[in-house]
DNA sequence: AGATGTCAACGAAAGCCTTCGTAGTTGGCT
DNA sequence: AGCCAACTACGAAGGCTTTCGTTGACATCT
């Protein structure tokens, strides 16, 4: 019988947890090494050297990190920022378990975790900047 | 040397995409055989009917939904709803990716997917309900 | 009863993720 | 020059996910 020759698995384009955690030192510290990166991880959770370097090398291959060889201790740093990394992944969510509702992923998500008065008034802003947007500059 | 013996891997509490898309069809259909739900699936892209049977299998192992076998074709369900499996999924996403801050998330998936005003209303309403949690429910 | 079709169970293949051990290279020091 | 520490590269082990092929049980129909 037939079976289908390569699975054919999507490019995974989201950062596992392990690549997610490394994304995290990297954007607080900004370009490092992986003894800085490892260093940092380390705090948190035992993680072995090798390990954090495999991580790193595979990140590179798969573009989510650029790396810098001109030192002999390679620099790592990322490639998208937070925000955009933070955007994909609620774009994913979105897709996977929301049927693509922002709204019901955002009614969930105030139920679940209540945010601060200043938050909420930052969040009321944004929607009535949505609901108003010729209120302003853009003709 | 002394490997860590077995990684000890997080029970996994998320379902991977394609108990996902499992749980979808058995949300909206409700329960349902393998064949209910392979044939539901199968609209969507091709997949096998062992592939479904095996994932089924598996998640009554992890939980994710239950069995009814006192029929010849067993009977699946869902074990925690929708909503509750959302709010699963926004509270891992919140730790991995946001420092737990419901309020970014919500930003940002606000900024990148707009929302219609009927839902905008609803949001404020949510907020407003938080900021006065016991003013007189709806006087 | 015998043929046919449906079903659950099992296991294996292939790919991915995470963890390391090991080897080879390089820079600095003595 | 020779030695040591730090670094990269490589590969493999073990676990997880997804996809199926195969088998055996059971029901239905003729």
């Amino acid at each position: 019988m037939k079976r289908r020759p390569t699975p054919q698995r999507k490019p995974a384009l989201r950062p596992t947890d392990s690549e997610l955690a490394i994304l995290k030192v990297l954007w607080r510290r900004g370009p490092s090494t992986v003894r800085e990166v490892q260093a940092e991880l380390e705090q948190r959770e035992p993680t072995g050297y090798t390990t954090v370097l495999k991580l790193l090398q595979i990140m590179t291959e798969k573009q989510l990190v650029e790396r810098d060889e001109s030192q002999r201790a390679h620099v790592y740093r990322t490639r998208d920022s937070e925000q955009a990394t933070q955007r994909h992944l609620i774009g994913d969510l979105l897709d996977r378990a929301f049927d693509g509702s922002a709204a019901t992923l955002v009614m969930q998500a105030l139920s679940t975790r209540p945010a601060s008065d200043q938050e909420m008034t930052e969040i009321r802003e944004l929607l009535d900047a949505a609901s108003n947007p010729t209120a302003g500059d853009k003709s």
